[in-house]
DNA sequence: CTGTTAGCGCGTTCAA
DNA sequence: TTGAACGCGCTAACAG
């Protein structure tokens, strides 16, 4: 066991081979007789030898390494993401480089600086605006990007993404089947996309029933967290809203339930509930909402995939873009 | 705007420099005449010249970036810790390679082999058990580690860790200032170090107060989750156990309460509930729970400065360990 | 202050 | 099937 580093040549001088064969052994073992491979990995071991990736990626000109710039690691979505991407790149021995941009454009900007130059095969990017022309320079170094969480034009890049018109249009349909009568959204701010497509999935179910979509009845909260929730839930009690409530995530569905049961309105005898998200948070109220499950996972695992597709398929890629259907999650909130 | 990276020379070339001088304006510019650097400059902006990290690693032996591995992501505790690492990394211009070893000790080996691969300049680890040796190999390339949430000898390698005897001692503590008689502790297996910890504080606390220790009402669960908790609340509410009750994590301690309220006992006027871990749940039971709070980010952080620390001092450098100290956030669950 | 030079460890020709 | 030799892009001496 020694702490020094003489690399291939050591072990090649060890095995009496050449640091081609010592080379050939770890990368193309097929081309090396099976006696001298034995001898080489022996001295490999001998010597406690730990390849240099460094000069691999010098002389390749690419990293074994892939970037992965994310707005928040605290929000379990996410988190979500993050588990999902790290386990499908360490499944093909690939080293996740994690940067958080906390929606900041310059810090953005510095994580695609420091991927590039580590030379990083590629990056899954859920981007902070629309502006994708801001990923030209890691594009420049041969780099290649995947969207994440946002669609983006096959002529741009490949794109992993959640149809959240659709997820709207399942939570309201499930709705209306429940008896009672209007819909009311609590929705955040229609600047943001997520909240508008699923404000436009609402309004698309009520199309496909016959009703005039205009009846949406609509809240629009600033912040989506439990105490918006708990506002909107006594206001819809004291006004008389209906009782068949979509929540476009799961914080506000659990402050609505607050909000009604404060004026005596029981989820679900006196109320329907739909939430959005199905994020795993502590409590077991999250356990009774009926929800929009949305598949986080499989989302993180197909972007690697369409990553190292790209890679693999070099100038023949054609760029993709890949939409993923929720699907709804029905538990006791809305079981009447 | 050219995809070639022909690297230093081109830039050299350029700006009638030698290479030598753009390797100094980039890394050490007080070496280079204010004129050089910015005709130097220039010709970098010129070209898009974007420089190699992988050559400088192979050159230096060590590379700008560092590993960090935990059991999970997912789990609000380790992102919180993710959150600080990479904040403070970033703010040195390190990357930082993230990787989850989901409790598998052979994924966390094979994470060692690829950061000592990388030649990685060191490593903050929440290591799964307690067999330091096993992180021998990345010590070998000269790598730095940095155990966190977990201590470690001195003589073995720097560490942050939090206090789980204080946090058990002060949520105790603050329970027996309230009216009532006994305390109950609802704990999960005695074998995880934490959950021991946790107890050992809650005796130490009683008997500072005089009274004797084995007087304290133990209720082991399975899972330490917000079911468990609503069976031991139920329990405690059914055989008049105490109810002054310490729960050593946050969803046994909403469990409680639930369980509590099934039988009609409202915290707090009935009962007093401690917490553990003060995780932001969505919900807004956990803003009324009193609980102990685990300054998470400052241990993320003082891990990387321990970690830049080493790798500044060398040899001369002295392994530390430093506590932290959880502190008492007092909220309603308590409030009589 | 700037230029010259010599590798860092590896992968990949091209010959043998 | 294996070996010799070159160079990837950069940094650190050292010289000027």
């Amino acid at each position: 066991m020694n702490g020094q580093d003489l690399g291939l040549a050591a072990v090649a001088r060890l095995a009496g081979v050449s640091t081609a064969t010592v080379s050939n052994v770890l990368n193309r073992p097929h081309l090396v007789a099976p006696a001298t491979q034995e001898r080489v990995l022996a001295a490999i071991d001998e010597l406690d030898f730990v390849p240099n990736r460094a000069a691999a990626a010098l002389r390749k000109g690419t990293n074994r390494m892939l970037g992965l710039v994310i707005p928040d690691i605290v929000n379990p979505f996410y988190a979500a993401i993050v588990d999902a991407v790290v386990e499908a790149a360490d499944r093909e021995r690939y080293a996740v480089a994690l940067c958080v941009s906390h929606e900041d454009p310059a810090r953005e900007q510095r994580h695609f600086d420091m991927l590039a130059e580590q030379r990083a095969a590629g990056a899954l990017v859920v981007p902070i605006t629309a502006d994708w022309s801001r990923l030209s320079q890691l594009r420049m170094v041969g780099a290649h990007l995947i969207a994440v969480d946002r669609r983006v034009d096959e002529a741009e890049a490949c794109s992993v993404a959640i149809d959240d018109v659709h997820g709207g249009d399942i939570a309201v349909t499930h709705l209306l089947a429940i008896a009672g009568e209007g819909v009311v959204i609590v929705n955040g701010s229609r600047t943001i996309v997520q909240c508008e497509d699923r404000r436009a999935g609402a309004r698309l179910a009520l199309s496909r029933a016959g009703i005039e979509p205009d009846s949406l009845v609509e809240l629009e909260v600033a912040e989506m967290t439990v105490e918006a929730g708990i506002a909107a839930g006594r206001r819809i009690a004291e006004t008389g809203a209906p009782r068949r409530i979509f929540c476009t995530n799961d914080q506000l569905a659990i402050g609505v339930m607050r909000g009604l049961a404060d004026s005596g309105l029981i989820v679900p005898d006196d109320a329907a509930v739909v939430g959005y998200g199905d994020l795993a948070f502590g409590n077991d109220e999250a356990r009774r909402l009926t929800t929009v499950g949305q598949p986080k996972h499989e989302m993180g695992e197909v972007a690697v995939a369409k990553l190292l597709a790209e890679l693999r398929e070099g100038a023949a890629h054609q760029h993709s873009a890949t939409t993923f259907q929720p699907h709804l999650v029905i538990r006791e909130s809305t079981s009447r």
